[in-house]
DNA sequence: TAATCAGCTTTTTTT
DNA sequence: AAGCTGATTA
């Protein structure tokens, strides 16, 4: 067996991670160590080299991209067809085996995906029917709260009661959606999950089925594993116990969203017999660039250790720039931005990365301004549009009138006259006799609790549906689609709509034709959907591109988090200050403040070429002006890795002293009250300056007072003492 | 039912 | 500042 073409091109440790006999791996893949590379390769190993069918091998990622991207290289590798092997997300994986599995779930058939949009959507009837004072119990943070204890694996009934009133509401909350969606026969995202777990513990044959038949399991970005993700793994490898897992420790940036990086270490101590690879050197930096990356994390404890290097070149020191204020920043980014293209490089190799979505409009402000086009990642996506989501809602409700979130978004809409009142009784029976909505709403159809007019408008709507779907029983799939939008009459709806949003949400619903036209969908031996469900399913679990014209050279703008597992010429990281970046939520939490700083450093390790850091001395926030201080993360950089650029001069000068030089506390209010300065009140006790505003007797500063909080003071009335 | 206005909140995002 | 919600009004 010729293996030169699989370990040929590779350095000696990824030789050593694509090669290894132990069973189970970790390999800490540094930013752009080649982690995709070393994946591919040991699937192409394992098959090529050790005669593993690609029946056994399971590959597991988070996003639907990174799992096309393997899917695409392992072919391209292998000489022979890789049907067998199975490749998703964690999502989409737990999705086929629900499927596969739904009897011995107790899941109908056809249930329905409830992405996060439906999921909110459900929680916030589910507390008007229960009565829940919704500024108690935010719909948002019930939603998190559900999606938190189903990450943790915890059902409704698992968990122990509570004293606390707060609590107990929650869980009596989470228990009751659980129900309404087991009544609809909707799974949400953390649900798929969970099921998918559920169905290897608490079933003897199935678990020993997939552990016979997975013997080697693989697993991307495995930092980024939640707590059910692992159980899961845990699950499908304790007999085989090949786990290949590939992550990096620094670049786990998810923790708010449940992801667990103590899985690593928790790997370790269940896979003792593992191998430990490091990925150290990196194909797509400058060395100072990484330099700098490695001095920024070694702040943080509890490291794997790595340090990443090249053999390539030290490059340019990374540049500083402190902008008077944040359009002066986003204008001197601009004006590099040109500069560059200027000299012939592509406008797509420079990216401006930002920590919140709100510091994207003025970069967008100044680039329009200049003529120079541009791509925002992270926008909407196509399947996430409110028109494209109705129209779905009218495929599902056609296929499956218990699919109650459905029912709900579309019964009035297009509107037709069924308001507040009689939805009110259509919910309000559903709920006392636990049916659905779509069962209530035919009782009271044949019933007289409804008045002549609503009773009217009701009975339209459910002939419309039936109608809908007894069309649909014929034609294939984008003909079906075709035929729910121009029966729902939603193109109408929309074309009435002012401005050129109607005409943009008709265009999309064009498009969604289009998209089922296109779409392609074999049921396999062991996985069969209709046509449209499977559309349906494909329509949540990948909501597809945010934007749609990739063709044209853009400047490419993006938060730090999307940016992972991204690489250019040119990253310009912004807004580097204290309360942005880290963010202000971050401050006072170790364990956040790291998660800030290693995603300072995925922002760093993007750049293969030039880097640029700015930040602004002043800078509009929530319609407030600001005046922050330099971002801890720019000490934590060696100066000599830097050089500040001044305005308006071509000549820069390495940086001395940035923070005391540039910090916002310099800046002095009227009476001498600078920010960051210690007062005391006669009545509020002690406290710090936060901001300031107006001068003479107009004059006011912003304290937080270690008592009483934070309080907006007239310096001519208010009597503040130094401390 | 639609339109308008005051008040409130404000990271990060995939599935 | 801006977007969303709830309430009020036409």
């Amino acid at each position: 067996m010729d293996i030169t073409h699989i370990l040929d091109g590779l350095n000696d440790a990824q030789r050593d991670a694509v090669s290894g006999t132990e069973k189970a791996a970790l390999i800490l893949a540094g930013a752009g160590s080649g982690k995709t590379r070393v994946l591919v390769h040991r699937v192409a190993w394992l098959i090529q080299v050790e005669n593993v069918s690609p029946y056994a091998i399971l590959a597991v990622t988070f996003t639907n991209k990174a799992a096309g991207e393997m899917r695409e290289r392992v072919q391209q590798m292998q000489q022979s067809p890789v049907g067998g092997m199975w490749i998703g997300t964690f999502h989409g994986i737990a999705h086929r085996l629900l499927r596969m599995h739904a009897q011995q779930l107790g899941l109908p058939d056809a249930f329905q995906v409830l992405d996060s949009d439906d999921q909110f959507r459900m929680i916030k009837r589910l507390l008007k029917s229960m009565n829940v004072d919704d500024s108690r119990w935010p719909p948002r943070q019930v939603q998190w709260y559900i999606n938190a204890q189903k990450d943790e694996g915890r059902r409704a009934k698992h968990i122990a009661p509570s004293s606390d009133h707060f609590e107990q509401k929650m869980q009596d909350i989470y228990a009751e959606y659980e129900r309404g969606c087991i009544r609809s026969g909707l799974v949400d995202f953390a649900e798929l999950l969970l099921r998918a777990h559920e169905l290897l513990r608490d079933n003897d044959e199935i678990r020993q089925h997939y552990q016979q038949r997975f013997k080697h399991v693989l697993v991307d970005e495995f930092q980024d594993t939640n707590t059910i993700q692992y159980a899961w793994l845990r699950l499908l490898t304790e007999e085989s116990e090949n786990l290949y897992v590939v992550g990096d420790d620094d670049q786990s940036i998810y923790g708010w969203r449940g992801a667990k990086i103590e899985n690593i270490h928790r790997f370790q101590k269940d896979y003792p017999a593992h191998k430990l690879v490091k990925l150290e050197q990196n194909y797509r930096s400058t060395s100072t660039i990484l330099k700098a990356a490695n001095a920024l994390i070694v702040n943080n404890d509890g490291r794997m250790g790595k340090e990443l290097w090249t053999d390539g070149e030290e490059g340019e020191p990374i540049s500083l720039y402190s902008g008077f204020n944040d359009q002066d920043e986003a204008r001197f980014v601009v004006d590099r931005i040109r500069d560059w293209a200027s000299k012939g490089h592509a406008r797509a190799e420079a990216a401006i990365l930002y920590r919140s979505n709100a510091q994207s409009r003025l970069f967008e402000e100044y680039l329009m301004a200049a003529g120079v086009p541009y791509r925002v990642y992270g926008g909407q996506r196509f399947f996430e549009r409110l028109e494209i989501k109705n129209a779905l809602a009218y495929l599902q409700l056609a296929t499956h009138h218990e699919n109650d979130a459905a029912f709900e978004r579309i019964v009035n809409t297009p509107t037709r006259g069924l308001g507040t009142r009689t939805l009110d009784i259509i919910r309000g029976s559903a709920r006392a006799e636990q049916i659905s909505l779509w069962q209530a709403a035919v009782q009271l159809c044949q019933g007289d609790e409804l008045t002549g007019r609503a009773s009217n408008a009701l009975s339209g709507f459910l002939n419309l549906i039936k109608q809908i779907s007894s069309e649909m029983a014929a034609g294939n799939l984008h003909e079906q689609v075709e035929q729910a939008i121009v029966r729902s009459g939603l193109i109408e709806f929309h074309k009435k709509e002012k401005g050129e949003k109607g005409e943009a949400r008709v265009e999309n619903l064009e498009e969604l034709v289009n998209a089922a036209r296109q779409f392609s969908y074999q049921a396999n031996e062991d996985d069969s959907l209709s046509e449209l469900d499977a559309f349906l399913a494909n329509a949540a679990l990948e909501a597809g591109e945010a934007q749609g014209d990739e063709s044209e050279d853009c400047v490419q703008l993006m938060t730090l988090h999307s940016a992972k597992g991204l690489e250019f010429p040119l990253v310009f990281m912004t807004g580097v200050e204290e309360g942005l970046f880290p963010s202000q939520r971050s401050v006072d939490d170790v364990a956040k403040l790291e998660e800030e700083r290693r995603l300072a450093y995925v922002g760093i390790t993007r750049a293969m070429q030039q880097l640029y850091i700015t930040y602004a001395e002043s800078r509009r926030l929530h319609g407030q002006e600001n005046y922050p201080m330099p971002s801890r993360f720019i000490r934590e950089i060696p100066s000599e890795l830097m050089q500040e650029v001044r305005l308006g001069t071509k000549v820069s000068r390495p940086v001395v002293n940035a923070h005391a030089a540039t910090s916002g506390l310099q800046k002095k209010a009227e009476g001498g009250f600078k920010m960051g300065q210690r007062v005391s009140h006669g009545k509020f006790g002690e406290g710090v300056v936060l901001n300031h505003e107006g001068s003479g007797a107009q004059a006011r500063v912003q304290v937080n007072f270690a008592a009483v909080g934070s309080k907006w003071l007239m310096l001519a009335y208010a009597k503040l003492d130094k401390l």
